[in-house]
RNA sequence: GCAGGUAUGGCGGAACUGGCAGACGCGCUAGACUUAGGAUCUAGUGGAGCAAUCCAUGCAGGUUCAAUUCCUGUUACCUGCACCA
């Protein structure tokens, strides 16, 4: 198309003045929310995943529109984080002037793409007027006992002097200075997700969410169902948790944490210096040191011995950092007869090794049967489980648990660029919560920032300095951050209800629209994003602000495009592709084009520049058959092509099957145009199914045929299902397994009729003479299946 | 180590619940129209073979009248978790 984008911006720019993708709450069509995981404003302009997850999905949501959904499609930016930060310190221009400047420019971008987005809806996680509701969501979490304040080991780069988030932890290293991440403890601001890990696990069940993403969500929370048992050592006591409470008559010593509470006090006087050395070797260890499988064991003895509650052996305790502190009770009971670590670590230090399971191999993890265990004996696993755990409830001896590995979420970051935790600390009255009408508390803009493992708002006398709401006497604030990812765990809720000065949205809207129908992003953020945003719609429901239990119904996951090299697109590779020079060659509709027909959404895959010619070429073709318009009048045979086609198109688009779709309208256009003269009717057709995928040709070219603005408030076609049947299908006929013919069968014979024609054809006459028929297999419109002897 | 995923022509990729493997497109070959074509149109295009036919969905088996699809084993790559008691 000739000013392709000339073209494009008309269109752009009647949309919106026309404000067609308006969205109205109180429109009487069925509600559809769908939703792309909204971006991070960065500096560059938009890259190829963009495109590709916006792009791609804004089809799917045209096609809803079309269909006459009232299709609510919003757009925002979560700005808060670390890049503008980190830019900030690098050039010296503040982030907030940053991500402002990024915004405009990534609008002006988005824009382009010619989406149905409704930017009346828009936000900005960064602005206050966002984060006053971010901050209002954790005074609620801290009403409800769901945020709390707590001495915890965080990631400590020591080369940027500062805390790192998990995110930023690669491999062990800093992703700034690959420096090796140290563990140190500070007092840190966490929800209480944990709260919610057995819902979060069991109604997974009832999502449209991809198996792999569930699989990821069920390994994070990590459910095992097991036992506490309780080991007394002189005056104290401490829990195990053990998944193998069938066992515990091979326990022959104890391990705690080198963190565990009791680790010093039940120590012997004359013990007391190695387990201190060996607490504080452990404590300087980085995280991938410590947690290496292909260590070899390391422990102390304590000198003191535990009591085993089932037999009363007394066995050694012992520390070693093979028992981690954040697993369970932080405590373990030793079966090196049955556990391959145990077993290590008691070759190693020379302790004891009793079998409680028959067989013929050391150590032995599987099921079986027992021995030397009392009132186990001859019981396999499961039924010696059950008999313990009963056996510890009755004597008050332990109890039957369940543990997750699922750890609170950490959101406290000493860091600059978020929202501030609206938090006082008064020396009379201790933690107050900011009062709501105080809310936002507003992030100051003159602050040193310099990463020196201060929290940058400690440098701000102004911001710090307060009085306590209680009691009126100076009081100091909170000065880390919050995580981002709580900005991110509630932005589905906010855009519904945008610029709502009052809350952070209405309950009624919220009801009414959520949850969201479709939401599209990255696989990345299954055990981040999608885990927290789920916490936060399960905590928010019991605190009755809304009456759903899941935010995201259905969930897809658009693969990678990688660069021609088949390696993932980064500046330091050199191998990224940027849209922009296609777009202003082409258009954008022909870039979207290119995404869905070239590669599987899901799977992704290199991106290659000879497909884009491809699709160029396509929309050119159709451009030509418009040219080629006539009367209208009905043609059997295109009509029978035409109502196949929407079918495949509908079935293949609900699936995000783009590629397909394409191939089929391919398939129709190609039918078109064996005709030098096409009527009307098949061309609009063809238009309105080609809507969604190309917004702005499809525009241009039905105003082209004498039609009215828009074809985007047109309905998308259907199908009549007496035109998509067949009533002759072409069937292959298999011998033995071999396909030896093919007949042409009508659909209204009997089987009997099948047979005598199948017989007659030259070719199966060829293989089944002087044969005998064993089998004569008849699928319906598909084969037909003989076996011969 | 554990869990999940992927593997189909020269290339991107199709194939619903087991039913004619390779839709659609790129590329390539030949031809047409052209001053020309990197435009457009027509025909062909998994491999071998003159043909009948045979061989082909990572590899090796199995189930079945029939397997890309189901089962067992195995290899390579990708992703997540990783001393989880």
């Amino acid at each position: 198309m000739e000013n392709i984008t000339k073209i494009e911006k008309k269109w752009r720019n009647k949309w919106e003045e026309e404000n067609i993708y308006k969205f109205e709450f109180d429109d009487k069509k069925e509600k559809l929310y769908c939703l792309e995981m909204f971006s991070y404003p960065s500096g560059a302009n938009l890259h190829m995943g963009h495109w590709w997850n916006y792009g791609v999905t804004d089809t799917w949501a045209r096609l809803k529109r079309m269909q006459g959904y009232n299709v609510f499609h919003p757009m925002g930016f979560d700005a808060f984080g670390l890049p503008a930060e980190n830019y900030a310190i690098k050039t010296g221009i503040h982030p907030k002037d940053s991500t402002n400047q990024n915004i405009k420019t990534m609008k002006k971008q988005l824009k382009n793409i010619g989406a149905t987005y409704d930017w009346d809806y828009e936000i900005n996680t960064s602005s206050p007027e966002y984060y006053k509701w971010t901050q209002w969501m954790f005074l609620k979490l801290y009403e409800n006992n769901l945020a709390y304040k707590k001495e915890a080991p965080v990631n400590w780069c020591s080369s940027c002097n500062t805390v790192l988030a998990n995110e930023q932890v690669i491999n062990g290293e800093c992703d700034r200075c690959q420096t090796t991440i140290e563990r140190k403890e500070m007092s840190q601001w966490f929800f209480k997700i944990t709260d919610y890990a057995e819902e979060l696990l069991t109604s997974l069940d009832k999502l449209d969410w991809p198996d792999a993403t569930k699989v990821l969500q069920r390994n994070w929370i990590g459910k095992s169902e097991g036992a506490f048992v309780n080991f007394k050592v002189d005056d104290y006591s401490f829990k195990v948790f053990t998944t193998r409470s069938d066992t515990l008559f091979g326990v022959t010593y104890c391990v705690l944490s080198p963190e565990h509470e009791l680790a010093l006090k039940i120590t012997k006087p004359e013990y007391i210096e190695a387990v201190k050395k060996y607490q504080k070797e452990a404590s300087i260890q980085s995280e991938i040191e410590r947690t290496s499988t292909l260590k070899e064991k390391t422990g102390v003895f304590t000198g003191a011995y535990a009591i085993n509650p089932v037999n009363n052996k007394k066995v050694p305790i012992y520390i070693a950092d093979y028992v981690l502190s954040t697993y369970g009770t932080g405590a373990v009971m030793a079966v090196p007869a049955h556990d391959e670590r145990d077993y290590e670590f008691a070759k190693k230090y020379n302790l004891d090794i009793i079998p409680v399971i028959e067989s013929d191999t050391l150590p032995f993890m599987e099921d079986g049967k027992h021995i030397n265990s009392e009132f186990l004996n001859g019981l396999n696993n499961i039924d010696a489980i059950n008999k313990m755990n009963n056996y510890l409830k009755d004597n008050n001896l332990g109890e039957k648990t369940t543990n997750y590995r699922l750890r609170d979420w950490l959101v406290s970051r000493q860091r600059y660029w978020g929202s501030p935790i609206p938090i006082i600390y008064c020396e009379t009255c201790g933690i107050v919560p900011v009062p709501e009408k105080d809310l936002p508390v507003v992030l100051p803009y003159d602050v040193e920032f310099t990463p020196d493992g201060e929290s940058p708002l400690a440098k701000s006398d102004e911001f710090v300095n307060c009085k306590c709401p209680l009691c009126n006497k100076d009081a100091k604030r909170e000065v880390d951050t919050l995580d981002t990812f709580v900005c991110s765990s509630w932005y589905f809720l906010r855009f519904l209800d945008a610029n709502n000065n009052n809350e952070p949205f209405n309950k009624e809207r919220i009801n009414k629209i959520m949850p969201v129908d479709k939401y599209v992003g990255g696989i990345e953020h299954a055990c981040m994003h999608l885990l927290y945003a789920r916490f936060f719609t399960k905590a928010l429901r019991d605190m009755g602000y809304l009456n759903f239990d899941e935010p995201f119904k259905s969930l897809v996951h658009q693969g990678i495009i990688l660069g021609p090299d088949g390696e993932k697109m980064s500046k330091s590779r050199g191998n990224t592709v940027t849209p922009d020079p296609i777009v202003e060659k082409y258009g954008s509709d022909i870039l979207r084009n290119y995404l869905m027909f070239g590669f599987n959404y899901i799977d992704g895959g290199p991106w290659t520049d000879d497909g884009i010619t491809s699709i160029n070429r396509f929309y050119k073709r159709v451009e030509r058959l418009i040219d080629k318009h006539s009367q209208d009048k009905e043609i059997e045979k295109l009509e029978k092509v035409l109502h196949k086609t929407i079918k495949s198109v509908l079935e293949d688009l609900e699936e995000f099957q783009f590629n397909t779709s394409i191939a089929r309208i391919m398939e129709y256009t190609n039918a078109l145009s064996k005709y030098e003269e096409i009527p009307k009717y098949y061309l609009e057709q063809l238009l309105l199914l080609l809507a969604p995928f190309a917004p702005h040709i499809t525009e241009e070219l039905w105003s082209r045929l004498g039609n009215d603005f828009s074809i985007h408030n047109m309905n998308y076609p259907t199908y009549d299902a007496s035109k998509v049947i067949e009533n002759t299908f072409e069937i292959g006929v298999q011998v033995n397994g071999k396909l030896r013919a093919s007949v042409n069968i009508t659909d209204n014979i009997s089987d009997e009729e099948i047979k005598e024609e199948v017989l007659k054809h030259e070719n199966i006459i060829k293989y089944t003479k002087d044969k005998e028929i064993i089998k004569f297999i008849i699928v319906p419109k598909k084969i037909v299946s003989i076996v011969v002897k």
